[in-house]
DNA sequence: CGTTTGCTTGACAGCATTCAACGTTGGTGG
DNA sequence: CCACCAACGTTGAATGCTGTCAAGCAAACG
């Protein structure tokens, strides 16, 4: 950092990294690209942002003008509705893109919130836009993330509509833990970065109910939950669960 | 025709009718597009497609090649889970878009079935991609589409994670009654084209359940309810479910 | 005209919510 | 260092909404 930006907030100290050195490539944007590729898709990242434990990346009726690429961190998006009504629509983590749903009307539709301490990858959709008439890989990678998204939330649909409490847990559970491992983590032993209440908002269950399917499936030794920290001890059942009815 | 395809289908044997001359200009892909732009427009759709009622467009595990714009009729789509659970995900309209999940794997995977005789504008996915490189104004129309697509099964996860019965119903009869009066058509007076089975697959709720709210809204004097002859007779009430709690 | 499919209604059971109390954890300031 | 507080989490009892089961009705179809 040079005397002259001292002053400057902590996220613009970032050391410049680059998609083409970047460790989420496998998860990220230029899933599957070369390196000539590659190279030309580092001028696609702006900045990067730092954004604190409980901090807000954008908020409903921000402007849209960047999507965001979690680089380190866990986020948390939720809506709400013309009533009050308040909803988590998702958690991300690493390599999961953030904003998408500023696109539709140019205005941000719901809040992202950051659970721990994070740092994202910001993408003016402007240049990603531009970049993508002239790079089929990249307008295509994107067209999947998208499309992605909207199965994603299928899923959730389903989850909601038709799923009885411990089941929602399960299906919870047992994607996240997918997401980790995907990344590197154990799948079995996972530290919940949201609380009972996000859980809650997130599956349709008040926070009791979430608490009593924990305790539940602890009792039966599926699961050893201490708070925040889990452990699955018999995946197999939590997958019985999804299965079996 | 040429005399040679005279034994073709009769889905083939449709009027050409493109992009520049379609009556849904206003609501469909090409929202806002001038008149050059569009008939740069017209070699997007490649041939129409006619579905009868409870017909097929697409099924899950299909081979993803088009997407499909509703010309005229009406469709459900559903996603069925591993262990065999169903569920409506969306019913669409004149001018909106199917198929857009299968971009995410190069399968779809969820059913698109005719709620009554339909007709489709068939879309190649391929053709698609390569018109939008060159034509900012498509790719930013396409992207608007798939945007809104996530923001409404926001709504929808809403709905499914707070609303009681009524008040889905309600939220489900005024997204009808709206995007009906976009198309020109009345929004209080509609017929449903769905049974009480899709609509409580699409709201996460048991056909009983479903037909008691139609019930007790339309005793409350609400709604006029004659099996799926709907006539709204207090929007406002309507909201209210929504707003108030 | 009979059969099938869809719709409605009633009685009852079950699961999640609500309300309330208590336990735990982590941060703050004395 | 400890006490306190606030936020989070757990558990119990009672209520209520929705699901389930069952029966009857209405409309569509051949």
């Amino acid at each position: 950092m040079t005397p002259a930006t001292a002053a400057a907030p902590a996220r613009d100290c970032e050391l410049k990294i680059e998609c083409s050195n970047c460790n989420l490539l496998e998860l990220c944007l230029p899933i599957g690209f070369s390196t000539p590729e590659l190279e030309r898709l580092d001028s696609l990242v702006g900045t990067r942002r730092t954004v604190r434990q409980s901090g807000r990346l954008f908020r409903s009726g921000d402007p849209f003008v960047s999507v965001f690429a979690v680089r380190t961190g866990f986020f948390k998006t939720s809506a709400t509705s013309g009533g009050g009504r308040h909803q988590v629509t998702g958690f991300q983590m690493a390599g999961e893109l953030l904003g998408l749903d500023g696109i539709s009307t140019g205005q941000h539709s719901c809040d992202a919130v950051a659970l721990e301490d994070s740092q994202v990858c910001v993408i003016p959709y402007a240049r990603l836009e531009l970049l993508s008439r002239e790079f089929a890989d990249l307008q295509r990678q994107f067209h999947r993330i998208l499309s992605r998204e909207i199965v994603r939330e299928h899923g959730v649909m389903l989850l909601l509509g038709s799923m009885r409490a411990e089941e929602r847990l399960a299906a919870f559970l047992l994607n996240l833990s997918q997401r980790l491992r995907a990344r590197g983590f154990s799948g079995s032993s996972l530290i919940l970065r949201m609380t009972r209440e996000e859980i809650g908002s997130y599956l349709g269950l008040k926070v009791e109910t979430v608490s009593r399917a924990f305790s539940k499936l602890n009792d039966e030794g599926v699961l050893e939950v201490r708070q925040r920290q889990v452990r699955v001890l018999d995946e197999l059942a939590l997958r019985r669960l999804l299965d079996g009815a």
